[in-house]
This record gives structure tokens, C-alpha cells and sequence, in this order.
DNA sequence: CTAAAACCTGACATCAATGTGAGAGGCAAG
DNA sequence: CTTGCCTCTCACATTGATGTCAGGTTTTAG
């Protein structure tokens, strides 16, 4: 497939994906006249790039990460110790959102006296509220 | 104190202090000259806008939320609505960050063969490994 | 009083991921 | 062949928190 389709069907933009590669996160082949072109699986892999980067990975942390989940055996000593690292950052950085979510959920909870004057934006909430608790 | 000691006592950079400032984060007594005097409370001012900067909010929706931390009568709806939507944001984040984690973890214990040769980095990780599991 | 150290404002730089636009070429349908 | 859509590369813009530098004032120590 080409590039227009293969951000349609994962969500990224053009122009990340053109991105992506150029931080070598994925490979494309090209067609003569240039045009990249993607096989089925690149889908997954775009996919899973985006997830790293939703958990707050850099594409160069990426870069490194990658060919490790490819291969397991292909670590270093110096990439396992950057997994650790990335690892403790992660943690580090749960603990602190699990605690302001805490700290936010506390202050929602002494929420206002229900004020059904000006209260017309509270009922569009529920929706949002059904999710992960 | 002046802008000095508190970034000294606070970790933040001057720099951020004054940027706080102009965010409307924290506020600063002058002397007749113009420099910023603070009390003993800043700190823990400064310490904790740096804790939800830490957790991913924004500047500007710290300080919204910020008035409902010191009273939570002082909530809107429209505030409340804000306070949800950070804490679903919130709880999104920690979600994708561990998996990701866990992911991570997983390739670690896949860990090579303990390479005695080149191993030297690996010595370093131990103490960092003493944390939050 | 003088020199050093700390402070002021204002402006420009940085990083990372992404947006956006220009100018040119590729490709399928009419 | 032409029209329209897709793609190419290159380059500049954006956002947010912070760094850094410059030129000028204040405070403090000797």
C-alpha cells in the first residue's frame, strides 16, 4: 500500500510516518519512481510505534528499543541497561500521575452543591466518566 | 527570600520561577527596587506546581485547577468538567505507560545470556533497580 | 566606597513531534 | 492528452518549558 493508506488506516499523519522512517523506525520499499510502499505488517508496526510514543518513549529511545522486541537475545548489556532506565522512568512517572489523579479525583469528590442553574456542562461528563476505574 | 534561594530550596530553575510568575502560578511581594520577595509557603508552592508539571499538566491548566486545590468550593461546573477530563487524561496515560512498562519488563527478564565480557555497564544498574517494585 | 554577587527585563535559542505550504513529479480515468 | 489526486523533497512554523545572553540596577561584603 501507499503512504495516504497506511495513515488512513492507522491514524498517524503523512507526515509522520515519513518521520518515522527517517528516525529509522520503520522501513519502506520503494517503487521505481520513488513512492514508498508499505506491506501489511507495517500497519502493526506504526501501531505499536504510536503506543510507545503515547507512553512518553522518544523515537531515538524507540530506535534503540526496537530490535530488541524484535529479538530479545539481541541485547546488549548497554541496551538492557537502557531498558532498565526507561523502565524506571516509566514507574517514576506512573507514581507521580497516579498521584495528582488521586489528589484531581479528591477534589472532583468535594465537588460543588450540585448547582442545576449553571450545571448544563456536568451532564455532558458521564460518558467520559465510563472508562478504566 | 529572594527568586535565589527560593529555586536553590525548590530545585526549579530561576528561570522557571519568573516563568510561574508569568503564568500566574505563584505569586511575588516586591521590594521597593523590584525584586521578588517570597515567604516560607512558596516553597511548597513551587514544589507542588512542579509535582503536576511533573505529572503532565500544562501551565495554563494548572492554573485553573489550582484555586480549587486551595478552595474546593470555588468549583464551577465548567472547572469541575476540566478536573474530569485531566483525570481521564490522566488515567489514559497511566494505562498506556503500564503496559508499556510491563512490555519493557517482559525484555528485560528475556534478558542475553549475562555476557561476562562486555558486561561492565550491566554492574552500574543494581541501585536503580531499588526502586518502586 | 568599591567590587562582587544577585537581581531585573527582554529577547532569542532549544528540543521533539507535528503541521503546513511550495514546487515538482507520478498515475489512473476520461 | 488532460485533469485530478496522490506522492515526493525541502523548508519553515508551532507549542511549552526551559536555557542563555545582554545590558542595566540592587544588594551585600570587605
Amino acid at each position: 500500500m501507499r503512504i495516504g493508506e497506511l495513515a488512513q488506516r492507522t491514524g498517524a499523519s503523512i507526515r509522520s510516518l515519513r518521520y518515522y522512517e527517517d528516525c529509522g523506525l520503520i522501513a519502506a520499499e520503494r517503487s521505481v519512481s520513488g513512492q514508498r510502499r508499505y506491506d501489511e505488517t507495517a500497519i502493526a508496526q506504526v501501531v505499536h510505534i504510536r503506543e510507545l510514543l503515547a507512553a512518553g518513549l522518544s523515537t531515538n529511545t524507540i530506535a534503540d528499543v526496537l530490535p530488541c522486541i524484535a529479538d530479545p537475545s539481541a541485547q546488549t548489556s548497554r541496551l538492557t541497561s537502557r531498558l532498565i532506565a526507561e523502565r524506571d522512568r516509566l514507574a517514576a512517572e506512573i507514581a507521580q500521575r497516579t498521584a495528582t489523579q488521586a489528589a484531581l479525583q479528591q477534589i472532583i469528590d468535594t465537588a460543588p452543591p450540585l448547582n442545576t442553574s449553571t450545571d448544563q456542562s456536568s451532564a455532558a461528563i458521564p460518558p467520559m466518566t465510563n472508562l478504566t476505574y
